[in-house]
DNA sequence: CGAAAAATGGACCAGCAAGTCCAGAAATCC
DNA sequence: GGATTTCTGGACTTGCTGGTCCATTTTTCG
């Protein structure tokens, strides 16, 4: 936006967007008011709305940017490297591990739900993110094709997308249900299909 | 709750619901108000506290209720007889086209988001509808082995929570992107995943 | 028909949270 | 070192929205 900003200034728009996501974490979009992310991040009214001149809004937009950074970023190293079963393996469990740590409350699900997703710059947060990530996923799956693995008929488009699918939902029954069951199972099964498709298949 | 309800009452309770449901599913929770449902459904402020005394919370939680119940009714009768390739087929594309008409808001996860998870019987509604859809989904995997159609050593309540988890993965990214792609590579996948476990695999 | 209970209309209240404003401190820059 | 810009503090305003209250109408039922 602006660009004249000092070091401070910087500093002080990182620690509420950093304060912001927190707290958002924590108590869920819905429950979070301008003074919660103030005390939080020990800022005053002005300084909120000095850094994000549109309100709450271009706040929240920000601190989904910050979020869905994040997301893939949690999964790396391994998320770039799956060019073999124990890889594979070992970005579950990372996965799995991630998703039951963060409490329950989604930060990016619940963001878009408040801000609107029509909003310009909503919609393209969380359609970059998908698009990243199944990317990756992709990437992985060529890479076992590559390396013998996998037979090279595999739609790999398709079965990333469905791994994608599978991944987002069971964060989301995990999120609603407090069970982590079904993310487990889809990315196991996901994985299976993998498995069950050799490049010596008949 | 209170049984001493007229004809009149229940209707206007019943419309109360309905109503609401719909103004919801177009504006989403965090921008519906109290007022909005008032005039959409024709009625006023003592009326929507009559019905439910314990105010918002309690009329939304109906309308998760409400909404709940429509999830898996939409998909009748073809979930209720998932035995043969086609019933799966029929039942996919049902849902593929149940979820692309209705907007661009899932009431139910916006639903939770504003009422919080933890209320008593929020929580239940999900869990329960999640159990209703993936215990249909495992008896039409079973029906599946009994005709024949696929291997008896399949995983049956795996891979239907991971097609489930698909499922709503697949609803969110839609809701998010606005595009079907990842519930139909879900769904498409799923039912590959059972086609590719024969019974007389080896 | 008449009393009691249920249903309805709508004015009113209260609190909260987003957003505004301006004065003053700190940094920057010539 | 002084002027200019950036940054910060916090009181204040304002609109909205959930919720209350009571008077009135309608229904129920003996």
């Amino acid at each position: 936006m602006s660009e004249a900003v000092t070091v401070k200034g910087r500093a002080t728009r990182a620690r509420i967007v950093e304060g912001a996501a927190e707290v958002l974490r924590e108590q869920g979009v819905a429950f979070t008011t301008l003074d919660d992310i103030r005390g939080r991040t020990g800022t005053s009214k002005s300084q909120l709305f000095h850094y994000f001149p549109a309100g709450k809004d271009e706040l929240l937009l920000a601190v989904a940017r910050f979020e869905a950074d994040r997301v893939l970023a949690d999964q790396q190293p391994h998320l770039g490297r799956l060019d073999s079963w124990e890889s594979w393996q070992q970005w579950r469990d990372v996965v799995v591990d991630r998703y039951e740590r963060q409490g329950d409350h989604c930060p990016l699900a619940s963001l878009f739900l408040q801000v609107g997703r029509d909003r310009p710059g909503a919609r393209a947060i969380v359609t970059e993110l998908m698009h990243q990530w199944q990317g990756q996923l992709a990437r992985g799956m060529r890479a076992l094709q590559k390396n013998g693995l996998v037979s090279p008929a595999l739609d790999v488009d398709r079965v990333a997308a469905a791994l994608l699918a599978g991944i987002q939902g069971g964060v989301t029954i995990m999120m609603s249900t407090g069970d982590s069951t079904h993310l487990k199972a889809a990315l196991d099964t996901g994985i299976d299909h993998l498995r069950a498709a050799p490049p010596d298949a008949a």
